[in-house]
DNA sequence: TTGACACATATGGATATCCGTATATTAGAA
DNA sequence: TTCTAATATACGGATATCCATATGTGTCAA
């Protein structure tokens, strides 16, 4: 996996909110990702696709549920920048608020 | 400037070498670029326009020549994570290290 | 002022990306 | 087996990105 392709699997927003939920909250499946951040199925499932063909993103089906989340074998320096990018994010965007209270808050939460 | 924005500075290669050059060796001519490379010279300027546009690169014109730098203001998290990423880009990319021997050496250098 | 050089930008076409909608796949429950 | 829910993928169109080539702009020197 190339330096750039990896910034362009962090170039599209919905990606990088992706990564960054499950950075901060650990493994999520995908009505949890779709509720958190008010995006179609369709869509999440689809960026998901793309993270998990490059590598970035492991899954796991449990029932009728899939759980991603960041790979184990995922590069140093790649965590590093994905830590760096979380902390800044963090403060900045009201939006990721919002997508962590509505994680926290399990609102039309599906799965166990 | 947003966050996927910045990533999708870095999504291409000949932009991202260009950072990781001036990151490692500092201010530097488009025709050292160019020549560094090996790529036409309209592609490397188009590429530093936009990283000047999206206020990564800072630019100051010598006589004949233009000199860019990473913009002195860049965000400190910016900052990091070109950081980490040369570090490992050093390791890898044997085509950065020809890169930076054609620098050094100076071959087809013009600019003072 | 003219010519040469460094650099910037315009243009058009090829390719990639992204999205909404529709449909397929998989697993559990009835 | 049949139905339903969770997730994945296919399709078509809109938009964005990238490139090579050609041309424009700015500076110096003669």
């Amino acid at each position: 996996m190339d330096h750039s392709q990896f910034f362009k699997c962090l170039a599209d927003d919905t990606r990088l909110q992706c990564l960054l939920l499950m950075q901060q909250a650990g493994e999520l499946c995908v009505c949890e990702l779709t509720q958190a951040l008010q995006l179609s199925q369709p869509k999440v499932s689809r960026h998901l696709a793309v993270l998990r063909q490059c590598g970035l993103l492991a899954d796991r089906r449990k029932g009728k549920w899939v759980y991603y989340n960041l790979h184990p074998n995922l590069a140093g320096w790649m965590l590093n920048v994905l830590d760096t990018t979380l902390q800044d994010y963090r403060k900045g965007s009201s939006d990721f608020q919002r997508s962590l209270q509505l994680l926290a808050s399990g609102a039309g939460r599906v799965c166990t």
